[in-house]
RNA sequence: UCCGGAGUAGCUCAAUGGUAGAGCGGGUGGCUGUUAACCACUAGGCUGGGGGUUCAAGUCCCUCCUCCGGAGCCA
C-alpha cells in the first residue's frame, strides 16, 4: 500500500490533485502534489507557519509562506490545530532544515475537518490518562512504530510456517470445557449452556495434523487470571504450531528457527521504527540457532549459585526466570520440568517418568517466557489415566482420545505468546503497549 | 486475593494545619526558517466521594472508590 504513489489523477471536491504518500514524498522532489493527512504539530515565524503533516507512511514539514498564498489558505494555517485532518498541495523540495529532508511549499491548503482541543498535548502524560485515550493514543510516534513492528512479526510467523509447508488451521474460540484445566477461564452463556473463551487451539491443532500434517494455529486467546503484572493481558494473541512425527529435540530445533526468523525479519525491515524506539539492536543481532538447551534440573542449579531461594519441583516465577536467562546471550529452552507442575497432556520422559517432554523458551533481557510446548501423550491408556488424575471431565475429551484411537502418533507442538515477543524485541517495560487495545483486569475500555 | 504507592486546572506536577500555584495545552497579540520554537498578556479549581478532629483541613484521622507498581497465578 505504502509504495503505490498515485492514487487520484483527477481533481474532486475537497481534494487537490495526484495523491501523494509521505513515505514517497521524496521521489517527487520538484513536483506539485498533493498530500492528505493529519496535522500533528505546528510552529510559526509570523507571516510563516511550519505544518508538520503524518498521513500514516510518515511525517513531512509544510511551509505556508503569506507572501506566497492566498488569504484564506493562510488562514487555514493560523487556525488550524492538532490533529485536524488536512489536504494541502504544494511543491515537494529538499531542505536540509527540514525533519526528514523534504518538505512542501504550499501552495493551497484546506481543512476537511477542524478538530476539536486535542487532548493528548506534545508533553508528558500519565499511563492511565494514555490509556483511557488509547484510541488517540496510537497516533503518537512511538504507537505506531510498535505496531508496524508487532505487524512484521505476525507477518513473520505466518511467512515462516507457509514457507515450510504447514497449513493455516483456525480453531474455534467458544469451546465446551477447559483445554488444560490449569487456568482460570472466561465463562459466557451459550444457549442454555456454559461454554468458554479459548486459551489455546492447541488441542484442536492435535485434531488437524493428521489431517494435514504440519499445521498452525494463529488466534486470541483468553484467561481469566486476575494477574496484575507487566507480561499479563487477558486477552492476547498466540501462535502454535502442531507436527506430526516430531520428538521433543525436533519441537526444539522448530522453537529456535522460528524464533530467529522472527527478529531476523524485523531487523531487516523494521530498522527504521527499531531505532525510532531507541532500542538497542546488538542483542537482537545474536539471536540465532544454536540456543542453548538446558534442564529444568540445570535451571534451578542456577538459580543456587546465583543465591536465589528456590524449591525444587515448583515452576519458575518472573524473577527467576530473569535470572536463568541473565546467563544467556540469546534466548535459552528449559526442558523436562516436572511433570507435576505441568499440562495433563505432555507426555512423559520415559527415562524419568517425574519428567514432562515440555519446553520453555526464555527470552534474554529480562522478559521471560516467550514460548510454551513439548511433546504431547500420544497413547490412549495413558491420557486416559492423565485425565483421571487431573479431575478433567473424560466425556469433554472423548473426541481427543479418539485421536489415539485411530492413527496415534508422536507430535510435538508449542505456542509463542506475540505480545511478549513484541515487548522484548522493542524492548518495552509492559506488554500493554504491544496490542492496540489492551485487554486487563482493570481495563476494557476504549 | 495479598503488600506497597498515588488521586490538586484539560495534562504533568507544586503548595510548615492559616488567601491554591507553575509548566504545557486553550484564547488574544507579536515575530519570514521554526525543530516538543520563542516573547507578552489572558481565561481556567466542589483539591476522588463520604464522615471526623480543629478557631481553621489540599495537608491530620477513619472509611469507600479509582488507578499505578510488585507478589501470587500464568503465556
Amino acid at each position: 500500500m505504502e509504495s503505490s504513489a498515485v492514487i487520484n489523477r483527477t481533481t474532486r471536491k475537497g481534494g487537490f490533485m495526484k495523491h501523494v504518500y509521505i513515505a514517497d514524498a521524496g521521489s517527487h522532489e520538484g513536483q506539485t502534489v498533493t498530500v492528505k493527512g493529519w496535522l500533528h504539530n505546528k510552529r510559526s515565524s509570523g507571516r510563516l507557519w511550519f505544518l508538520l503533516v503524518r498521513d500514516g507512511t510518515g511525517m513531512i514539514q509544510s511551509v505556508v509562506s503569506q507572501k506566497d498564498v492566498q488569504e484564506a489558505t493562510f488562514e487555514a494555517a493560523r487556525t488550524v490545530n492538532q490533529e485536524s485532518s488536512v489536504i494541502m498541495r504544494g511543491t515537494v523540495i529538499a531542505d536540509e532544515r527540514a525533519p526528514g529532508g523534504y518538505e512542501l511549499q504550499v501552495e493551497e491548503m484546506s481543512v476537511y475537518q477542524q478538530a476539536e482541543e486535542y487532548p493528548i498535548t506534545p508533553k508528558e502524560h500519565g499511563t492511565a490518562f494514555l490509556m483511557d485515550h488509547r484510541h488517540l493514543w496510537l497516533r503518537s510516534s512511538r504507537q505506531r512504530a510498535i505496531l508496524k513492528i508487532r505487524h512484521e512479526i505476525i507477518k513473520a510467523c505466518r511467512d515462516f510456517f507457509d514457507s515450510r509447508g504447514f497449513t493455516l488451521v483456525d480453531t474455534p474460540i467458544f469451546t465446551p470445557a477447559a483445554c488444560e484445566g490449569t487456568t482460570t477461564l472466561f465463562e459466557t452463556e451459550y444457549f442454555g449452556q456454559k461454554a468458554f473463551l479459548s486459551q489455546s487451539g492447541q488441542l484442536y491443532s492435535e485434531a488437524a495434523i493428521a489431517a494435514l500434517g504440519k499445521v498452525y494455529c494463529f488466534g486470541p486467546t483468553f484467561r481469566a487470571e486476575k494477574s496484575k503484572t507487566r507480561r499479563h493481558l487477558t486477552e492476547f494473541w498466540m501462535v502454535e504450531p502442531e507436527v506430526a512425527w516430531a520428538d521433543l529435540d525436533d519441537n526444539m530445533d522448530l522453537a529456535e528457527a522460528f524464533v530467529s526468523y522472527i527478529v531476523e525479519k524485523v531487523l531487516e525491515n523494521r530498522g527504521e521504527e527499531l531505532k525510532q524506539l531507541e532500542r538497542d539492536t546488538r542483542p537482537l543481532e545474536r539471536v540465532q540457532p544454536p540456543f542453548l538447551r538446558i534442564s529444568y534440573d540445570e535451571a534451578a542449579d542456577i538459580l543456587k549459585q546465583e543465591g536465589v531461594s528456590f524449591e525444587l519441583g515448583n515452576d519458575f516465577g518472573g524473577g527467576d526466570e530473569t535470572v536463568i536467562s541473565g546467563r544467556f546471550d540469546r534466548p535459552v529452552m528449559v526442558h523436562r520440568y516436572p511433570a507435576a507442575i505441568k499440562a495433563f497432556y505432555m507426555k512423559r520422559d520415559p527415562h524419568d517418568e517425574s519428567r514432562a517432554l515440555g519446553v520453555d523458551v526464555l527470552a534474554p533481557e529480562g522478559y521471560g517466557e516467550i514460548i510454551g510446548g513439548g511433546q504431547r501423550e500420544d497413547d490412549y491408556e495413558t491420557l486416559r489415566k492423565r485425565i483421571d488424575e487431573h479431575g478433567l471431565p473424560q466425556d469433554a475429551f472423548q473426541w481427543y482420545l479418539d485421536l489415539r484411537r485411530y492413527g496415534s502418533v508422536p507430535h510435538s507442538g508449542f505456542g509463542l505468546g506475540i505480545e511478549r515477543t513484541v515487548a522484548w524485541i522493542c524492548k518495552l517495560p509492559h506488554v500493554r503497549e504491544t496490542i492496540p487495545f489492551p485487554r486487563m483486569m482493570h481495563r476494557l475500555n476504549p
